[in-house]
DNA sequence: CATGAATGAGAATTCATTCAT
DNA sequence: AATGAATGAATTCTCATTCAT
């Protein structure tokens, strides 16, 4: 949807990085110039302000949330399968940008900026929607509990997903994200899954 | 554990609530030193560096989060129960110091300071010890399901109360993160509980 | 005199309603290549360096300054007719173009560089010099009191005019200046006029 | 009446002499670091920001017009002697201070804050009306042209004062300012004193 | 126990200018 | 004739920290 030239999808990409790494404190322009070689008002060419770049960000992830959950709505068994490639489809983004899983859940991009944090909380409640959706498909195709609102459910696995990414941040980023994200779904299909008895009477 | 004193605690306290309103980046002796009105190095009698304060910080934190646990443990009629007096000690805690959740599971605190980080993931995995150990309990007792490992359910529990925090905190800390909570509680009780067909079994 | 381009003359104007607006300061590329619609680099095309630009600034408002006294010279019933004719005159430019009034006097424009700064000095000596002989035409007419120096009656007509100015710039320029200066001049030919009696006498 | 430390006030001097010498844009922090010795946020500990330093010379500004004008109402023979006082006062201070005289009608200093903008107005007018009393004082004891208003008077001397200021300024203050201003005074004296023949009449 | 003064490092941002295209 | 990209120098300002008093 937004346009970005080339260079601005390198400097949202060295950004995440940055942040990645060592927090927003670490996204400065110092740090990114040095990373580009290129000197600091440089990139004023390309963002007005430091916060046009947080935004720039936010509608990076923005953009690969929708990838995700449009690849997985778009494929898919049925509404439990689809959930698991939306779990799956983030741990690959995940894989190829190191950055990205580091900055995806995090709240602290919207910093001081009261408009930024605005459009975090809308990316989450969007996100959400989503996966109220598609909980709700799964309630409604008998294979998730109904017996707890959909949105719950989107709350637990939105919930999951986030604290598996912190802890893994937290961590130094050396464990294995990828797999600890499919072991995260093996249980999570547990427990959303309607207990057999129910099943088998339906 | 750690001893503090009267004035430690104070500026601690004072620092929860400045990075409540304001983000970590709100914590400065600037503005510490405004609060207090007293000028800029008296900090200095108190806390060695500001990486000490978030120090204590993190301490004072732990304490919160020993606290709730213990007295919850101590009460309640079941692990289930026990489980609840967690989140509903957790939720008092709030309502009495606004900065204490908005910073309870702030992983920024941790900031690019390694051996900080570190602290808050010691902390994230004694919380997680101690709720694994309360949910193998009950799983034991047959009020948890038990196909789930009990790991997973402490993570699954901690994920939504976090996610609750994380939300309230972008909104700007205006709704009822107490109420919030407590119809969280609500759904978890429904979700960790076993199916009814083996509850009738036992 | 001095040859300019339409693009030029262009660019002068709006260089000139910009300092009236947000003072010297105001004058950047930046802000003429937004009121253009044009790149930055462009101007480079139209005039070598900012300082060329303030120096045709100057040859405007020196232009335009021997413009009001030619064609005051040419007009007038007499020496205190035309120094009206010159103020009106003034008056007049001022109501064509706004940023021109709030330039006129702004010795501002000379700024750090010597150069420009005695540019600014000349114009305003020459200004003087043709005031002077007006005003001692006047005085050798008896039209203007002669027991003061001419050089003396252009100092006073040019400051008063030039505080005239300066109020209404300080004051939002929200003020009729046509009509200050109107008022203005009706009190300095009571001023400039011998007393009664002497004329009498003469 | 404004209380400022030692230091503030060495500080607004050295401001003041700055400005006298390279314009508004002279005062910088790094040319008062250059000047002071001590490096550029140690100015913070005095002044919260530049637009205190300027509001700090605007005070001082306000501060030194109030003490001119009043020392010379208390002294004086009459009305006409208070004024001519009150210029002498001004080319006093002026040798004491030569950043003062560059200043003290230099309306640039309000820049583009409309708050600092109206301050500068707001002394034009307190000077103004002081100007105006004492000549509406001369012109009732019959020392004062009375056919034109003491309003205008005022503007008058005080725009011949300001051109006389403004074109030192340009000349580098190489000139005399002190023996301009005597001399500006000695032909006020006869611009504003009643034709002889009014006089002998009255 | 507390303060005033100062500092080095670093932040975001603006500006005039250059240069290859 | 105009543009996009870049740059060096400068600006205001903030922060954690130190030190003499």
């Amino acid at each position: 949807m937004t346009i970005r030239t080339a260079r601005q999808d390198e400097i949202i990409r060295e950004s995440l990085a940055l942040i990645a790494e060592h927090g927003v404190e670490g996204l400065t322009y110092r740090n990114l110039s040095e990373r580009f070689g290129i000197s600091v008002p440089a990139f004023y060419r390309h963002f007005a302000s430091k916060a046009d770049i947080l935004a720039g960000i936010l509608d990076y992830l923005q953009e690969t949330s929708r990838v995700v959950f449009e690849s997985a709505e778009a494929g898919g068994t049925d509404a439990l399968d689809r959930l698991r490639l939306v779990l799956t489809g983030y741990a690959q983004r995940f894989a190829e940008d190191g950055g990205l899983a580091a900055v995806l859940f995090a709240d602290e991009i919207g910093g001081t900026d009261r408009a930024l944090q605005e459009r975090v909380l809308l990316h989450m409640e969007e996100n959400r929607e989503r996966l109220t959706a598609l909980l709700a498909e799964g309630a409604a195709a008998g294979l998730v509990r109904s017996d707890v609102p959909a949105r719950r459910w989107a709350f637990v696995v939105m919930g999951s997903l986030r604290l598996e990414v912190a802890r893994w941040r937290l961590g130094g980023r050396t464990t294995d994200l990828v797999a600890a994200v499919a072991a995260l779904w093996a249980d999570l299909d547990v427990i959303l899954r309607p207990p057999r008895t129910e099943r088998r009477k339906a």
